[in-house]
Parts: structure tokens; sequence; C-alpha cells
DNA sequence: TTGACATGCAAGTATTCACTTGCCTATCAT
DNA sequence: ATGATAGGCAAGTGAATACTTGCATGTCAA
């Protein structure tokens, strides 16, 4: 997961699904072309969001020859778990 | 900073920050190596203090001879504040 | 059914990254 | 001063990974 979170277009894809989910593979493209302007591939974005379901950041569901795509946070607070649970060492 | 998390000897190295800060590298290597069964050596652990410093996760200040290092938490706190703040869509 | 659309799979390439190797600098104790 | 200790710098190597290329599968509308 935290291996996920490394490449920039990846989070930027979060971003995207954080505004809107349930997007196609498609329309992630789209948006990621428009609005932050990334030149990535069909397949790239499709790699990089298998990835993202892998490390549990993103989940899909089938709708007919459509797949959409929707963030799935939690996993995330786990980092705030590990090492921003306020200080082992000053606590009682 | 998310790159720097990427690896898992560096999250590690986060760990033994967390529980005990204003450790010198060799304790840091010495403490991985009996603790957490790693064998890296001292220049890799180097490195990997020299990517969380440029990340922000660590600082580090000089005493003579010795540097003490002490994680840094605070850069973490950007990724609940991306994702986990509770839903941008369903807000009003 | 057929063509268009949305997605999946897999091999190849090129870059990135972790780690090693070897040597150098600085500080402290004797 | 001198040896020992703590750390720094940099080039090279091997593995991981982001991306491409090309083709295959599945779904829908006409």
């Amino acid at each position: 997961m935290f291996k996920a979170l490394a490449d920039p277009t990846r989070r930027t894809i979060l971003d995207e699904l954080s505004e809107r989910d349930d997007q196609t593979l498609f329309e992630i493209c789209s948006r990621l072309a428009t609005k932050h302007g990334l030149g990535s591939t069909r397949q790239a974005i499709s790699q990089h969001i298998a990835v993202l379901e892998a490390a549990g950041l993103v989940s899909a569901r089938r709708d007919g020859r459509y797949k959409l795509h929707s963030i799935t946070p939690e996993p995330l607070r786990q980092i705030a778990d590990r090492w921003l649970r306020d200080d082992h060492r000053k606590a009682p």
C-alpha cells in the first residue's frame, strides 16, 4: 500500500476518485488529461488502477461493459495510527 | 515524502525513532539488526536516513561527533488531510 | 450479427532505486 | 600527535517498476 502511494499519477487518481467516485477507466483517463495535464495512456492508467486495487485503496464494480471505480481510503488510517498516535514515548 | 515511505526498511527506522528519538546512526543500525532482524549495512541505513530527512520525516542535530536523529511525523498529517477529510462529495 | 466501444493480458524496454564498495573527513580519548 | 570512533561522498551493480506495444475478450447498439 505504501508503494501504491509512491507514484504521483496514482495519487492524482486517488484525488480524482476522491472528488467523484464510480468513474470508468476512460473517465479517469480523460480527467487526468484535461484537469491535471497528464498524458498517460489508457494502459498505463489501467495498470496504476490495478496497483491501487491490490493495495485496497480502490474498489471496483462491474456494470455491463463498464467498470466503475471508487476510492477506499480506510487503509490510509493505519498510517496515522502507526506514527501519529500521540507519542508512545511521552505517554504514561 | 510518499516515496520515502515506500521502503520497508525506512518505515522500520521511523518505528524505531518513534519509540526513542535522538538516536545515532550506529544505534539505529544495531537496533534494526537486533530487534528487527535486518542485516543492512551502515551505508545503506545512512542513505535511507538521508531520504527520510529530505522528506522532512526525520530531523537531526549534531552533538560533537554524534548526529542525533529524531522523527518528525507532522508531514504525515497531509495524508489524512488529503484523502480522509470526510468526503468532499457529500459535504454541503 | 456486426461494428464500435470498454477493458484485459502479456512481453519488451527504459528508467528508477536500493545496495555495495572504496575512500575521505571530523571528533574524541590517550 | 595518534589511533579509534562516527559519519560522509560517490561511482557502480542488480533488481524493481513505470511505460509501451500489440493483440485478445467481452458488451452493447444498430
